[in-house]
Formats: C-alpha cells, sequence, structure tokens
DNA sequence: TTCAAAGTTCAGAACGTACTGAACCTTCTA
DNA sequence: TAGAAGGTTCAGTACGTTCTGAACTTTGAA
C-alpha cells in the first residue's frame, strides 16, 4: 500500500503527538486535519484517509472537539457533519491551562509546608510565582501575536 | 499506613504530573523534592519517603537530572549522592522544546503542500509562524520573570 | 414513514510502558 | 584491601490505555 506525502504527514503527526502524550490516533486526526484538501472533512473521509476504525475517528473528533482544536461545520446539501481545525486552534493547545494546574499544585504545596514564609518554602513560592506570572502574561503573548498578524495583513 | 502529609503532597504531584504525560514515579520524586526537609536527599532517603523500589528512583533521577530539573550535589562528610531540584528547575520545564518541536512538524508540513505560498498552506503557515513567535517570545519573558524577581530582592 | 447513511457506545483484544526486584558493578571508608 | 553502602542494569510482570469492530441509536432525504 502506498501512502500519500500528506497521508504520511499525517502518520508523523501522530507519532510527534504521542510522544507528548496524546493518543496516536488523535494526533493523526489533527495531522490530516491541518494538511487535508478540502479543509473540511466528513467522518467518513477521515476513516477512510486514516484508516482508523469508526469508534476511534467518532472519539478522537470528540475530544478534540472539547478542546477546541476542531469544529464542526455544516455543507449545505451533504448529509452529517465535517470537521475543520479551528482558526485558533494553536493558541488554544498553548493554552495556559497547563500552567494553571502547575500554579495549583505549587499553591498546595505552600498550604502543606505551612505557608508562604514557611521555612523551606522558597522552592514551592519561586515556582509558584514563576507559573503565576506566565499564567497572566501568555495571553498577552498571544493577544500581540494577533495584532501582529492582523497589521500584516492590513497593511 | 499513616503518610506525612509531604508523602501525600509527593503522591498528589504524581497524579498531576502523569496527568501530563510524565512517569508518575517521576512525578513524586518531584514533588518530594519540592517539599522535603532538607532540600537535598539521598537516594536512599528517596527510596523509603516515596516506598519505591531502588531501580526506578534510579531511572527516575537520571531522567530529571538529563533535563535539568534535579541536579546532584555532595555532602561533605557522607557517602554517596545526593539530590534536589535545581534553582531554574520550573523554567526549564516551561522551556520552548515542546514549541519548538511544533515549529519542525509545521515547517515539515509546508515541505509536504509545497511551501509558504501553495493553496490550503494558511493553517500550516498560522501555526508555524505562531510557535516561531513563542518560541523566540519566551525566553524573553523568562528573563523578564528573572529581572523582576532580582529587583524585588535587591530592592 | 421508511430506509440508508452518519454517528455513538462499549466490551474485549492488543499493545506498550512503568515499575519491581534481584543480580551486578562501583565507590568509598576503615 | 576487604567490606559495606551506593548506584546501575535488566528481565519479567502487572497495569493501564488505545484501538477496534460490532451492535445500536440518531438523523435526514425522498
Amino acid at each position: 500500500m502506498e501512502l500519500s506525502a500528506r497521508r504520511r504527514y499525517a502518520e508523523e503527526a501522530g507519532v510527534v503527538l504521542a510522544g507528548m502524550g496524546m493518543p496516536q490516533a488523535y494526533g493523526k486526526l489533527l495531522g490530516w486535519l491541518l494538511i487535508c484538501d478540502p479543509a473540511a472533512q466528513s467522518g467518513a473521509e477521515l476513516v477512510a484517509a486514516l484508516g482508523l476504525a469508526k469508534g476511534s475517528v467518532s472519539a478522537g473528533l470528540r475530544t478534540l472537539e472539547a478542546s477546541g482544536l476542531v469544529r464542526r461545520v455544516a455543507m449545505p446539501g451533504r448529509r452529517g457533519s465535517f470537521y475543520e481545525m479551528t482558526p485558533d486552534a494553536i493558541m488554544r493547545a498553548a493554552g495556559s491551562e497547563k500552567f494553571t494546574q502547575f500554579r495549583q499544585l505549587m499553591d498546595r504545596g505552600l498550604e502543606v509546608v505551612g505557608g508562604d514564609h514557611a521555612p523551606g518554602a522558597e522552592r514551592l513560592r519561586t515556582t509558584r510565582d514563576f507559573y503565576a506570572f506566565i499564567e497572566t502574561e501568555m495571553p498577552k503573548l498571544i493577544q500581540r501575536f494577533n495584532d501582529e498578524q492582523r497589521g500584516r495583513s492590513d497593511g
């Protein structure tokens, strides 16, 4: 079986994303949706393109949709839903959820040791401060990126 | 068996970190090293504190050391190595490796579709540009954090 | 209202990987 | 230089998770 370059790319994306803790099948879906033509694909098309079971595609799309990376779109005159990457998919992926989770873990740790000023709390405090910093700065960074993009296309 | 609050915290960190794709045992080690007293612990102490096998602790410390999150320190008058969190552990954890990996994946995708200006390349291009942006901005952000910290302790 | 296509659910198989524990090597002290 | 503590390696097990595939429900066109 000969795989097209695009299909091979989807496989590659699956491997990379799997290495980051995401199920490989979801990585393949994402990779394919990044590169496929047309941009919006039906479930059946995804099944055919990626050689995955219907169940896997269904579960994968649900998850990706829930996390805001993929959205459903309707195609007039055609049955069922179509799926495409959301325009802001990447920014969600870089989103600050993990930073928040870390910051909360550090806050919990500070409770355990007895507050910000307890002996030995420096490690936790610096870490907490850092993640809190990133947590607030990342959205600004994303804003700045959007502004620069807009400026580029307008000017 | 009654677990101390600190020990329970290490378990909690294990769960959280495992949820992000890191082996639970390594998360426990990190959690413990964030909160333990004294800050530097011997391998045997870690085995005892966390109820892990020697082999797991050895492998975990190697990995954490390799990624710069933990470092070995010598304790005068005591055998073997001791391990503690590096002061800049968190910044390494927030490091741009994943952003770089993503950016490279997008560059590969652009090759597949035929370059930045090929039809349908917008998705890949925007994504690539975004990660490239974060890739360069994150180090600056870390720098700014460090400056603010320094200013706080100096002033 | 009927029928086919689309989509969901779920049990089990298949797979990979973390963790253990025992054997082994290394290093340091006495 | 002997012996003990520290540290590493590795094969096997145990565990969890992904993925499949079949049965089922839902949707929408004619």
